[in-house]
DNA sequence: TTCTTACTGATTTTT
DNA sequence: TCAGTAAGAA
């Protein structure tokens, strides 16, 4: 593939214009009607309703290609936002592809904040900033917050900094300047919400950083204050595309109605049925009211679904038909019935996991007439993280090979962390945040006193951190073996700084050479945990992504926007995710387990969603409907098989409440069977173990039934559970005495010999390496290798099933 | 200063 | 359950 640049682009794009002109559309030829309808409708504004599997991206991108085809606009002279990266960097590949050229001409292609950052670094003096800002993660944020709440004699306990940084946020996602926060929002937060956020800002400002919420936030205020700024960009951005609309929150509503306020040639894409961000500031309003901000604005209703099979839409119909507050759309298809949702009640979470865990091999083996699946094909849907937990458990003990989306991610861990903070430090000698995090880790001996002490200084002679640290050894300020090793990290950090200008030395030598020097490396070289050598293992891995960047500055920008590796695996895995990271995915089989009252949907959405009035005053609540565009979100993933279930007893931590509780199935399940004609579309399966039971009964479970079912379901009355109890309990008492005397520590663990074939709980089946005390070190058939507490193995013969 | 133990509190999460 | 933190002990 070959790149150009942007003037070559001109020539590349009116080149393939007339290529293009010359020949029929092809890209046109593919696009049903109503895609086609809003592909062709370039001037003016265009609203494209784009229901779950209708074929968005493909129309979103036959739009692009057909603006720059037909010579409406150059590629840089487009304006497309989308929301994640990923979406970003698959609409880029996708024109691309149509194009048959990498689109590297298409500048203004991305996120909302890469396109903020582009923009704010040309127009930082106008908010204050130099044009090289910093831009703080969440960790950053929050840290500095804390320390605000400190400053001002805060109580950091009843005061969380999680709380006001999730205040600030929000604000900033409506727009609200500290100057413009209405008094009520302002008196949030102990009264001195408004307060604590102009104090932030300003520390921002000292810091020359921004965070997330400020990329959008200061291009907006920007715009709004130099109107001749705001005209350039009217002026060179002659088309805008929207992605994902139904998801904008009020400052990017308004940054887009800015921009767009000249020609009004935008177009934005969503869909009010998937409109699940609610929580995070995303006002369904601004697609609601389209029509109206923009006056004599074009609507497409893009309504054929070609994922799903009938069944599954259907089902997804009638749950969906349940909220008030949307603009109406009817998917159809033209598939087959295929098979109905499957609905099943469990007795409780584990043997909920267990019936997934086995309904998954069948199906890879494949089921009923029904071809084999990959794994790589199904797909565990769930409402809750924790909900997780229950799975991976389950699929570990099995040996169920399974990714999850989500969680913690790459850039987010804690050594990654750590040496991005060195990193940040040689680039930037200023970036104060960064060197508090590295200045005692490793440790240095350098603890409260002595950083309070380096605060103090570089705060009185109005320097940065790291340039105070250095006054401050010079002075004397401080003694003792922190002085000396705090004078090592300076001298380090210059040697660093110089060696970075350094045309020999590759930056991924440099970044080995920072973190061997320092010792972070060898910090967790020494540390005993079972983390420590995965951790070392990503750090080498970090060094590796540094090749794909010219230098560590590169690296770090890249880096502070995208948080994710985009590491695709090659193993056959069962994906398990949230319901919210599921948008946008499909499987042609997905399990929807915890469909509960409370659970699902969760109790905290009902309570605090707030209620809204609908034209004849019925109260409708907010969080209800949007639980229900998860419910919709969720059946709508599955391409050919969708199984709901839910359990009637579940093990819930709530506060300070933890047991067992009976559940109630959750209302969208009747919802999603339909009024008229219950079971038209939705099946009832009876869990293998039960005989009799099914929906009814599974959802309304009397005492006696309780009994008769543990009696049934219950797999641990055999003996080999039993015993494995009787041995936990056991050595749970010879663990005291191990901390006294190795010889009685070997007793504890003599059942086990090197080389023993092992069973554990979580990990599964493994081998003994090594044993040291009453920790045993096993490699493991699934989870790798592991260090474990031998009370938690039994011989692999024992094991209960 | 650091290691240990006790306590708390718990959706959803991208940039 | 589990992680993250706070207070207390060595």
């Amino acid at each position: 593939m070959s790149s150009f640049d942007e003037s070559d682009a001109f020539e590349g794009a009116s080149l393939a214009a007339r290529a293009m002109a010359a020949r029929p559309m092809p890209y046109l030829d593919e696009l049903n009607p109503a895609q086609r309808e809003a592909v062709e409708k370039m001037d003016g504004p265009v609203l494209m309703l784009a229901g779950a599997g209708t074929g968005k991206t493909k129309a979103l991108t036959a739009r692009i290609v057909h603006l720059l085809n037909t010579g409406r606009a150059q590629p840089n002279e487009i304006l497309a936002v989308t929301f994640t990266n990923k979406a970003a960097r698959e609409m880029k590949n996708r024109v691309g592809r149509m194009l048959g050229e990498t689109v590297e001409g298409m500048p203004w292609l991305g996120t909302f904040h890469a396109i903020c950052v582009k923009l704010l670094r040309r127009h930082a003096e106008l908010v204050d900033l130099k044009s090289n800002f910093t831009i703080l993660d969440t960790d950053d944020q929050i840290r500095l917050m804390k320390q605000l709440i400190v400053a001002n004699n805060i109580d950091e306990k009843r005061w969380p900094a999680r709380m006001l940084s999730g205040l600030i946020d929000g604000w900033k996602n409506k727009a609200l300047t500290p100057d413009r926060l209405p008094a009520a929002d302002a008196g949030a937060f102990n009264n001195r919400g408004g307060e604590l956020y102009a104090q932030y800002q300003t520390r921002l400002r000292e810091l020359n950083a921004v965070d997330f919420g400020d990329l959008l936030l200061h291009m907006v205020t920007i715009f709004q204050r130099h109107e001749d700024i705001l005209a350039r960009y009217q002026r060179w951005f002659k088309y805008i595309l929207v992605d994902e609309y139904q998801d904008t929150n009020v400052a990017q509503y308004l940054w887009l109605r800015l921009l767009a306020g000249g020609h009004k040639n935008i177009c934005c894409v969503g869909d009010d049925d998937q409109s699940i961000y609610g929580w995070r500031g995303a006002e369904v309003g601004n697609i609601l009211r389209f029509e109206k901000d923009f006056p004599g604005a074009h609507v497409v209703r893009l309504e054929q679904n070609y994922r799903s099979t009938k069944h599954i839409l259907a089902a997804a119909s009638n749950v969906i038909r349940g909220n008030e507050s949307r603009l109406g759309k009817t998917l159809w298809t033209d598939r087959d019935d295929g098979e109905k949702v499957r609905l099943i009640g469990h007795w409780d979470g584990e043997e909920e996991a267990r019936w997934i865990g086995e309904e998954i091999e069948a199906m890879q083996r494949g089921t009923r007439g029904m071809r084999p699946l990959s794994l790589d094909d199904m797909a565990i849907l769930v409402r809750a993280s924790h909900q997780m937990r229950a799975f991976e458990d389950r699929f570990l003990t099995i040996g169920l090979p399974y990714r999850v989306i989500g969680g913690p991610r790459f850039y987010e861990r804690l050594e990654i962390r750590d040496a991005m903070a060195y990193f940040r430090v040689v680039v930037s000698p200023d970036d104060d945040l960064a060197f508090e995090r590295i200045v005692n880790t490793p440790k240095r001996g350098l603890g409260n006193v002595a950083q309070q002490k380096i605060q103090t200084c570089a705060r009185a002679n109005g320097v940065s951190l790291l340039e105070g640290a250095r006054l401050l050894l010079e002075e004397k300020g401080i003694g003792g073996k922190g002085a000396k090793e705090l004078s090592i990290l300076v001298e380090s950090l210059a040697r660093w700084g110089r060696m970075a200008g350094d045309n020999d030395l590759t930056h991924m030598e440099l970044a080995e050479i920072i973190l061997d020097e320092s010792g972070y490396t060898t910090m967790w070289q020494n540390d005993k945990t079972p983390e420590a050598p995965g951790r070392l293992e990503n750090l080498k891995e970090l060094v590796g992504h540094l090749k794909e960047f010219e230098n560590l500055q590169g690296f770090l920008e890249h880096v502070s926007l995208v948080m994710d590796t985009g590491a695709s695996e090659s193993e056959e895995k069962v994906t398990l995710m949230t319901l919210h990271a599921a948008k946008g995915t499909e499987y042609p089989a997905v399990f929807l387990p915890g469909w509960e009252e409370g659970l699902f949907p969760s109790q905290r959405s009902l309570d605090e969603g707030g209620v809204i009035w609908n034209k004849d005053g019925k109260p409708i609540s907010k969080g209800l409907e949007e639980e229900r565009r998860l419910a919709y979100v969720g059946i709508t993933r599955a391409m050919e098989v969708c199984t709901v279930s839910f359990v009637s007893n579940r093990f819930i931590f709530s506060g300070s409440f933890k047991g067992w509780t009976s559940m109630v199935a959750s209302r969208f399940i009747q919802e999603m069977a339909g009024d008229e004609e219950p079971e038209e579309h939705v099946t009832i399966l009876v869990p293998p173990s039960l005989n009799g039971g099914g929906y009814g009964a599974a959802s309304n479970v009397g005492v006696s039934d309780v009994e008769t079912r543990v009696a049934q379901a219950n797999t641990y009355n055999s003996p080999g559970w039993k015993r494995m109890q009787a041995r936990s309990s056991e050595q749970s008492y010879a663990s005291p005495k191990s901390r006294q005397s190795t010889i009685i520590d070997l007793e504890a663990v003599s059942s086990f010999t090197l080389g023993e074939r092992v069973f554990h709980q979580k990990f599964g089946y493994g081998i003994v390496q090594d044993i040291e005390g009453d920790k045993l070190e096993i490699a493991f058939d699934k989870a790798g290798v592991k260090k474990v507490v031998a009370k938690f193995i039994s011989p692999s013969d024992d094991i209960p099933f």
